[in-house]
DNA sequence: TTCCTTGTTGAACGAATGTATAACAAGGAA
DNA sequence: TTCCTTGTTATACATTCGTTCAACAAGGAA
């Protein structure tokens, strides 16, 4: 019998390709995360937030702590994307370094429900091994992609300089007032923080395009 | 009826003056952090590691979030006071200033459980408004405290300088370097990382005694 | 249409959470 | 000694946590 009119209604849910709908848990994991912090990455909250029933995480991630190493590393993927853009293409090294910096000073990565994402990640990092491991792995790429810019650049202008040292210290600083900015935006703003790295980076490499 | 000598024994449980105790369930919470992070900020965790019962954290605390502010200001206290035992004594603001830079960079401050409590407290800042507020005032004045001391060393060799924007940086990189060896100790150790610190300042202000 | 794969639900479970409360007892005061 | 304050314990309680699992059903394949 096929269903009249009045019943066929509305499906009671949706089937969603496998890989989107992890990615619809990802997200929505995100979301909690900026609001509440860790204390917030819960099964029941997470799959309010993705309108789903908490069945499903079990299903589709290794349990919640397998679901927070996926989220830590989409977001490190996302950031290195957004990085990537500018960063490992055509163009002078002074380019390529000033197009990263300005990537971390502008959305989606200079905003506040980001940020305190990864604010909350940090604070797991440091207990958690495999974010650990995963961390990492993502920071050496950064690194080594800056301080390599950093070199070229040095050595363009015939200036004696540890690229990786000095790379280390941009992102320290980025770090450093990302969290500043995140727990009390009134003491920097976005333009006097990105300011502040370049002031760091002209005093030992001089005037830098931008 | 006095007790029997073999019955006086020891008692049950001894009783702590209420300031001490406070101070005993403080200082359990917050190797609880170092631990665990936020996650094992726990009344089972806190009460076994200060070998209490559960029940006397709600009676000496506003309950578990009670203590999360109790904690989160005895740490400022703490970082406040290693500084101030240097920075408003005697001395010459240079001296000062390095004095302080030094302690960021020394234990007690710069151990793997103070840096591992204090990121898990960060990532609830972001979201607690109590603990945002206090985040603020101490923020505040350990800037003012740094900012004056930079002011100063600018002015007495003419040099045009902003002291409060100089010292929000230098906060930033000492957060940032606190994060980045906290995560990986791999990539940085406590010299390299102070040297960045002055690395930074010498660029601005030139040599400094130290 | 009929079948079959698999994304999805919802209930059930034990463990762990924070808080309230009554009973206990340590130790100084009188 | 006796009394009394109050620091301390231990239990009970309602919630919330993460995981498991059987049953359901969406939607393409045949």
């Amino acid at each position: 019998m096929t269903k009249t009119a009045a019943a066929k209604a509305k499906p009671r849910f949706a089937r969603v390709d496998a890989d989107l709908r992890r990615q619809m848990l990802i997200d929505a994991a995100i979301r909690c995360l900026a609001e509440g912090g860790i204390a917030a990455f819960t099964v029941d909250r997470i799959s309010r937030e993705a309108n789903v029933s908490r069945g499903l995480i079990n299903h589709h991630f290794d349990g919640i702590s397998g679901l927070l190493i996926e989220v830590y590393e989409a977001m490190t993927q996302s950031m290195l994307a957004a990085g990537r853009e500018t960063l490992f293409f055509e163009g002078g090294p002074e380019e390529r370094l000033t197009a990263v910096i300005d990537t971390m000073f502008r959305p989606p990565m200079f905003a506040k429900s980001s940020l305190r994402a990864w604010l909350a990640l940090w604070g797991e990092v440091a207990t958690n091994p495999r974010l650990k491991a995963s961390h990492r792995r993502s920071y050496d790429a950064y690194r080594r992609a800056i301080g390599d810019a950093l070199s070229e650049i040095a050595k363009a202008r015939k200036i004696k300089l540890d690229g990786e040292a000095l790379a280390m210290t941009v992102i320290a600083l980025i770090d450093g007032l990302w969290i500043e900015w995140c727990l009390d935006s009134s003491v920097v703003d976005r333009d006097t923080a990105r300011a502040a790295v370049y002031a760091v980076l002209e005093a030992r490499l001089g005037k830098l395009e931008r």
